[in-house]
DNA sequence: ATTTTAATTTAGTTTTAACTAAATTAAATC
DNA sequence: GATTTAATTTAGTTAAAACTAAATTAAAAT
C-alpha cells in the first residue's frame, strides 16, 4: 500500500472527488467533468485508472468514492492548497480574489520541505483565508464549530462571519468589498424575497440570497 | 511577433540553450541532450519545433542559438529561477544546497505577480545565493563586477568571493561547511599541483582545482 | 411495458514530448 | 582520397490525457 507518485492532473481528480463527497455521498462522473472542466468521457477514462490503481472505487454507472489511500492522498494537496492560499494572503500581501489560482498552480509542485516550512512559519494554521479547514501533518481535518449559512439568523442576532464557501474570484471582491471578511462579525436586520439585510460595520446592505448562502456564521 | 505560451519542457529548452549560449558561442544537441537529460534524438525533434515558433535559430548539423524573443523568454525563467532562490535562501530559511531543486519546480508556475512581489519584498536584489545575476523587471542582466576563478589568485592575496559556479548539492554542501559562502573573505596560501590552500576565517583547507575553479572571487 | 431522455461508456483520434533503431552527415585519421 | 568514428537526423513507437462520435445503460414518463 504505498503511495505511487501521481500526474497533476490525477492529483486533481482525486482533490475534486473529495470535495464533492463532502456534499454527496457518492460522486458522478458529469458532476466531476464540471468541475475539472473536461468531458465526461475523459473522466471516465481517468477514473478507470485511478480504480486501476486502487485510489478510488468505481461500479460503472453508479459513480466513485475515494479509497482511503485515495483520501491521503486528496488531503495531503488539499493541504498544500490551503497552506499556499494562507501564506499568500499574510505573507505576500495577496487579496482575496488572488488566492486561490495561483496557489491551484504551485499544489502540485511545491516539496514537503516548503509545506512544512510555511506551515511552521504561520504557526502551524486550521484554517485557512476563506475558513475551509486546513488538514494537519497527519491529514486529520481539524473540526470547526457548527456553522449555519447567514440567510439562517433571526431579525436582531449578531454573528461572527466564519466560512465563506466560494472560490469565485468576483463574488470574493465583492464580498470584500463590504468590508467582509472571516471573523467579522454582522447583524441581520431584516430579510424579505429578495434577500437578506445585513449590517456590518455600521454599514447596512441587502444581500442576495444566493450571495447569503455562501457565508456562513457562528 | 507576440510572446507565445510555452509548455514547461519548451522553457526549459530556452533556459538551457541561454545557459549553455553563455559559454559557447553556438550550442550542439548533444551538450543540449546532456544538460536537459533527455535523448539527443528528441532535442532534435524540440529544436525543430521551436525553430518554427521563431524562439531558436536552428541549423543542421551545425547547432543552435536564440533568437531575440527566445532570449527573452530564457531571461524571464531565468529571473524567475534566481529570485525564487533567493527568495528561499532569505525568507524560508533554506540551505545553499536545497535552493535549486525547490526554484527548478517553481520557476515554471509562479504568476507575474508573484515574481513582481517576492522581488519588491526582497528589495529588487541583482544577484542570487550562488552570486549569478538576476536578470531586472525589463530583462537586462546586471553587470557583475569582473571575477576570476580562486586559483588564479597570487600567494598572499585576499578577494571576496562573488559567485559559485555549480548546482551540484553534494558540493555546496562541502562548501558550506567550510564557511565559504558568497562575499566571505579568503586569502591565497599557496597552490602545488594537488589544488590551492585557502585560509577562510582562521581555518586553512587545500581546495582541488576541480572545487577552486568554481569559486569566482573580486 | 414501451418509449423517451439523460447519463455513462466505448472506440477511435489528437497532441505533446519523450523514446529506440536505423540512416545520414561531418570530422578526423590513416 | 578512403575509411573510421562521432554527432546528428529521420522514421516510427509509446504514454498520458485530452477530445469526438457512436453505442449502451439506467431512470423517468407515458
Amino acid at each position: 500500500m504505498d503511495k505511487p507518485r501521481l500526474s497533476e492532473s490525477q492529483e486533481d481528480y482525486l482533490k475534486h472527488i473529495f470535495k464533492l463527497s463532502e456534499i454527496h455521498d457518492t460522486v458522478s462522473m458529469q458532476h466531476l467533468a464540471k468541475n475539472l472542466g473536461v468531458r465526461p468521457a475523459s473522466v471516465t477514462g481517468m477514473i478507470k485508472k485511478l480504480n486501476k490503481m486502487e485510489l478510488v472505487e468505481y461500479k460503472p454507472y453508479k459513480g466513485v468514492h475515494l479509497t482511503d489511500i485515495g483520501e491521503k492522498i486528496a488531503l495531503e494537496v488539499l493541504r498544500h492548497h490551503r497552506l499556499l492560499e494562507l501564506y499568500l494572503a499574510d505573507h505576500l500581501h495577496y487579496s482575496w480574489d488572488e488566492i486561490h489560482d495561483e496557489a491551484e498552480r504551485l499544489e502540485h509542485v511545491i516539496s514537503e520541505k516548503f509545506e512544512a516550512t510555511i506551515s511552521e512559519l504561520m504557526g502551524h494554521p486550521t484554517h485557512d483565508p476563506h475558513g475551509d479547514p486546513i488538514p494537519s501533518v497527519d491529514l486529520e481535518i481539524p473540526d470547526s464549530p457548527d456553522l449555519n449559512p447567514a440567510h439562517a439568523l433571526e431579525n436582531g442576532d449578531t454573528a461572527t462571519i466564519r466560512r465563506v464557501m466560494t472560490q469565485d474570484k468576483d463574488i470574493l471582491n465583492l464580498l470584500s468589498r463590504l468590508d467582509l471578511c472571516i471573523d467579522c462579525e454582522i447583524e441581520m436586520i431584516g430579510s424579505d424575497n429578495t434577500g437578506v439585510r445585513l449590517k456590518i460595520n455600521d454599514n447596512q446592505y441587502l444581500i442576495p440570497y444566493s450571495l447569503a448562502k455562501l457565508i456562513w456564521v457562528h
